[in-house]
DNA sequence: CCCTTTCACATACCGTTGGTATGTGAAAGC
DNA sequence: GCTTTCACATACCAACGGTATGTGAAAGGG
């Protein structure tokens, strides 16, 4: 094996090992020690790959927005029409930050501990953008009304999240289908 | 002076300088020193009347929401007709979760270091209940069709949180009145 | 009025944590 | 094959949250 391969599984399983447990019990709750320990290195490499332990946050945050963005734009993208594409990109947003590791990770820790302003930077980056430009879209082709789009975005960003928290907390799966009826309303309303 | 108006003197002092340094640089960049030596006392006083950092930072964050949740009553108390009173009293509440003690603490740490859970029931006690109340009432009196209020609470209560988070970030004072806007017009869209 | 008890702290101390400075051995380059 | 590089491991440190114990003044009782 070598150094360069050796390199990258380090840091992946120092990423993988760090994401499962802040994903379980919290950014605070982790030691250095366990997160080395269950990765199998000390904690030399940890500080060899990252500049501490909020930088390894920040990179393990980076990775599950960028999966959740990924995961919208495809759901979102499967749909021809951009009204619908909207639709169900809010919707796969939706369920996608229900899980467990979007939740702790992403919408709970996340602005904590980095900041309000570095987590939008990221959220804008990764799946607040992909809102912004249905939205844009929508705007310049007459199919709902042209008004500011950037509180628009944070509205309904800020709806999605802490529905997205109250879901993954929930124990009745009837809430799901509820909320997601409510959101629906409340992205119809925009048409008028 | 008594030990009874001492000791509520201290606590006081506890309260008021811990939330002065949490709002300012956060839960997890202040240390228990810091508190102690703004407030003229020793560490032994902090752990007389609480029972550690973060049972201190809750005893904060609900000081903070209980003061949100009687500015937001006092306001929409102030209409008398019920939809009106939901206007206002959203309304209100986006703007007094502008402050920067509201924000820091109530909505960017608060869920980190309680957990979302117990965040959650302070912010249910405090101002999302009364959300709760005005939209039960306006179905019960037909004002707007009748849908299930959790999700609908969640959604509106994520929405102001998100939107209060980027206007306290945001230099331009235009955004204010822009986000006040489609909050209303996203309330409106509720009565069809 | 004095003696005792209470209690609101202050002092001293501890284990653990995030972070750093230095050592090391194997892979890469010449 | 010799040197350099580099991906870590080891050893260490200051600071933190938390605890155990001491203390002196106010409250209470005779």
């Amino acid at each position: 094996m070598g150094r360069a391969e050796q390199r990258e599984q380090t840091r992946r399983a120092l990423l993988r090992e760090s994401r499962r447990l802040f994903a379980a019990e919290g950014y605070g709750a982790v030691g250095l020690s366990q997160i080395v320990d269950a990765a199998g290195v000390t904690k030399g490499a940890l500080y060899h790959h990252f500049d501490g332990k909020a930088a390894l946050f920040r990179a393990v945050l980076a990775q599950v927005q960028e999966e959740v963005g990924r995961h919208v734009a495809a759901t979102a993208d499967a749909e021809p029409d951009p009204w619908d594409r909207l639709v169900a990109g809010c919707h796969a947003f939706l369920t996608a930050s229900t899980g467990p590791d979007v939740r702790r990770i992403m919408l709970i820790d996340g602005p904590a501990v980095l900041g309000w302003r570095e987590w939008r930077a990221l959220d804008e980056a990764a799946s607040a953008r992909h809102l912004a430009d249905a939205l844009t879209l929508l705007m310049e082709t007459g199919v709902i009304p042209e008004r500011p789009v950037a509180p628009l975005t944070h509205l309904l960003s800020g709806a999605m999240n802490e529905a997205a928290l109250w879901l993954a907390d929930s124990a009745d799966p009837g809430d799901l289908a509820e909320t997601g009826a409510a959101l629906t309303r409340m992205l119809e309303s925009l048409r008028s």
